[in-house]
RNA sequence: CCAGUCGGCUGGACGGCCGCGGGGCGCGCAAGUGUCUCGAGGAAAGUCCGGGCUCCACGCGGAUACGGCGGCGGGCAACACCCGCCGAAAGUGAUUUCAGGGAUAGCGCCACAGAGAAUAGCACCCGCCUCGCUCGCAGAGCUUCGGCAGGAAGGUAAGGGUGAAACGGUGGUGUAAGAGACCACCGCGCCAACCGUAAGGAAGGCGGCACGGCAAGCCCCGCCGGGAGCAAGACCGAAUAGGAGCACGCGUCGCGCAAGCGUCAGGCCCGUCCGCGGGUUGUGCUCGGGUUGGUCGCGAGAACCAUGCGGCGACGUAUGGUCCAGAGGAAUGGUCGUCACCGCGCAAGCGGUACAGAACCCGGCUUAUAGGCCGACUGGCAUU
RNA sequence: UGGGGUGUCGCCAAGCGGUAAGGCAGCGGUUUUUGGUACCGCCAUUCCUAGGUUCGAAUCCUAGCACCCCAG
């Protein structure tokens, strides 16, 4: 395996709802929300799925899968200090493993942007912390 | 062979690559790492019952209230579960279903329709019969003298009609017409030889029609139930939080008799641009409570498998063997290939493979479930 | 884990053993030049589902489904 930056799980309710203020982007297959901690250090993910997903066995086989591909896929693209939550939706169990894996790369380039930009228009007026 | 009834079992297989949780062993100061091994279900589900376990309450026994259960016998740790039997109902049958105690303990309800709906009422539904009746009406009823019509009088409840249900049914005797008024059979009620542990069955006898239904309406009778739940509960456990006790001490200045308050100094903590700012404070020791957190509770048991014996059976018992999940955002998987089964298609091939995830643990119940397999039995048809 | 509640027309709902009220919305009509208003009429055959009790069930009982709430 590539050696990147270490993972770490969240666990907390809060946790959680720290990264839940922050961006997201939304592919079929996946919901990705991000929000940066801190300037580096571990990659934080975390994985969710509603009931409306499904069953108990659905929803466990959902966030399987979604931990599959945040193993194969985070160290490559997701920036160092930064929580990444993982929310399952109704084609997560069911979406063919070639798409959910497209899914997941576009939403964490889409977000690599999006927190990159934000760290440079936040540089030079650091109280603005909105989104 | 066709149709059906009942019971039981099973719930995809193999391989490649990359991974996950627990435990053992080795290496390592440690973080880790190597290796071996184990790792979801028949319902793990719903949380509907019964227990174990833990804490709380409680002198013993009983009663009331409330809730549950309700044929009999047995099984079981216990049960609302299971087995066998009895009774009732359904089905040609195998078989299935049943909250299946009490309606002369009492109260309540029975709409509409109908004459009448519950200590029966009796007669003003349509009727039937008798008649000594013919009053009233415009008609001193009509008449072929046989009767007909009407009725406000009397008898009757057989027939029709209403209803879910109408106070025994069918046939006969009897009668003016009728009526359990009487008779036979059936039903009903009471008694009952005998059989059965019992529920119950029942030969037979007696009575003479008298006792409608609903208790999943209130209720009565019998039996059972103390409450909460593993987020139970136990242990470990920081500090500038904060309680109690003991010993020692009582810094500077101001006010004050003192207690105390303020202030400065000192100690400690937090932040820091290292200038300082903020907070807090007699010192030491001991004890107890306790938040975040950690450990235990936590899996060798009403356990499972095989065989024998007892029992119709549920089940019991003896011997031998086995160790079999245990997390805390929650593991047992992801992906690819081959095969199996099913569907579509001429084919290549394509699609699908149920219901569903342990969380303290057992025994049941209920509900969900693609497909496949096995056994017992019933009815029908054909053949021998 | 424990406890409580709701389900009736498209929406809000009454009804508590005896033929399923009412309002809003909708549809049709009358009035009006037209629209609105007003008036009249229509609109539940599975009362969440399946069984049972009863002569009779939206109502009573049992089991299930969906949703909501409370406590730790």
């Amino acid at each position: 395996m590539i050696s990147g930056p270490p993972l770490q799980q969240l666990t907390k309710r809060a946790q959680f709802l720290f990264v839940r203020a922050g961006f997201r982007a939304s592919k079929p297959g996946v919901l990705v929300e991000a929000r940066r901690r801190e300037p580096s250090g571990a990659i934080g993910v975390g994985f969710t799925a509603s009931k409306k997903v499904g069953g108990a066995v659905v929803r466990n086989r959902a966030k399987r899968r979604l931990r599959e591909a945040a193993r194969r896929l985070l160290p490559e693209h997701g920036l160092p200090g930064v929580d990444y939550v993982l929310v399952a939706r109704q084609q997560t169990p069911s979406a063919p493993w070639p798409t959910l894996l497209d899914d997941l790369g576009n939403a964490l380039l889409r977000l690599r942007a999006d927190l990159e930009g934000a760290k440079r228009a936040k540089a030079p007026a650091k109280s603005t912390e909105s989104d």
